[in-house]
DNA sequence: GAGTCTATCGCAACACGTTGCAATAAGCCA
DNA sequence: TGGCTTATTGCAACGTGTTGCGATAGACTC
């Protein structure tokens, strides 16, 4: 756990730079709902974020750590989609540009990283003109075992 | 308005078909739901839904709208997938299956008709082995106008 | 036609997320 | 240091969607 240059607080010293820069506060809270984020490196959703941020500090309320969120988001330091229960699912930027893909057979759920998700991109061009987010790439089907168990 | 068979007509009809096929029953709050979506073609969040069924039906609630259509989707009639807001939009199976692009940019939305996302299809099957499925596609991303202005 | 079974309905409560507003407190300038 | 400005917070209410449960009513059998 040690050795390497630990992500998170550079992450937080950064954040904090740019919140400053734009005349904005850097709050405890504020130091809490990136320290949460940082620490459910993947993926988390709006309530379970809520729900951690108000383990350490019970005195935060939901609209503090969604407004957080929001700010994040506008300093390009995190990101949300929308998972296919409709909940939000919020990562860090830290974490490589990725898209889902989710089973409407099995449930499974695969993530797709920039080089796989690349041929998708450019179909995605080719046909509309619009070069897609990747982060929101949110897709839905069915996994391969799925297609088989159908067929048979 | 005439002269064309009633596609409305058929579609309850065959709804109803359906539905008593497999033991459930139809009755006047599922043809008024089903009515309504279909005279809402295109798209129509689930609270749309809902309101303009309350306004036929002022003892109709929320839960027997969302219920029935999640009935509608079962049978396969309807779909929904889920906005750039997280906000439930649903359409009929009448309507050719399509996907969504939305722009971050200047918020416009533009449908992806069958034959246009096919490539996109072939680029995920080729990429992940998941046949994707059309309807659930919604893609953000920015439009070649919004692309134009953010690189002057 | 009477009785039974069970799908559907309405109600109420809940979960998640958003927004407006007043109080607080952080940062800045003199 | 003292006072001012304003970003942030907490609260409360709202919107959207979901779920559990008891009551109702439709459909089926005899």
């Amino acid at each position: 756990m040690t050795g390497a240059p630990d992500p998170r607080e550079s992450l937080a010293t950064r954040l904090q730079a740019a919140v400053q820069a734009r005349g904005q506060r850097w709050t405890e809270q504020r130091q809490l709902i990136a320290d949460v984020l940082a620490a459910s490196d993947g993926h988390a959703t709006g309530a379970e974020l809520v729900e951690r941020v108000r383990a350490a500090d019970p005195s935060a309320t939901p609209s503090t750590v969604y407004r957080t969120l929001d700010l994040l988001e506008e300093l390009g330091f995190a990101t949300h989609h929308h998972g296919v229960d409709g909940r939000e699912t919020y990562h860090l930027e830290e974490v490589v540009a990725h898209g889902h893909v989710h089973c409407n057979g099995c449930g499974a759920e695969v993530e797709l990283d920039a080089d796989a998700a690349k041929p998708i991109l450019t179909a995605i061009e080719r046909a509309t003109g619009y070069a897609a987010d990747l982060d929101h790439l949110s897709l839905q089907g069915r996994c391969p075992s799925c297609r088989a168990a159908a067929a048979r």
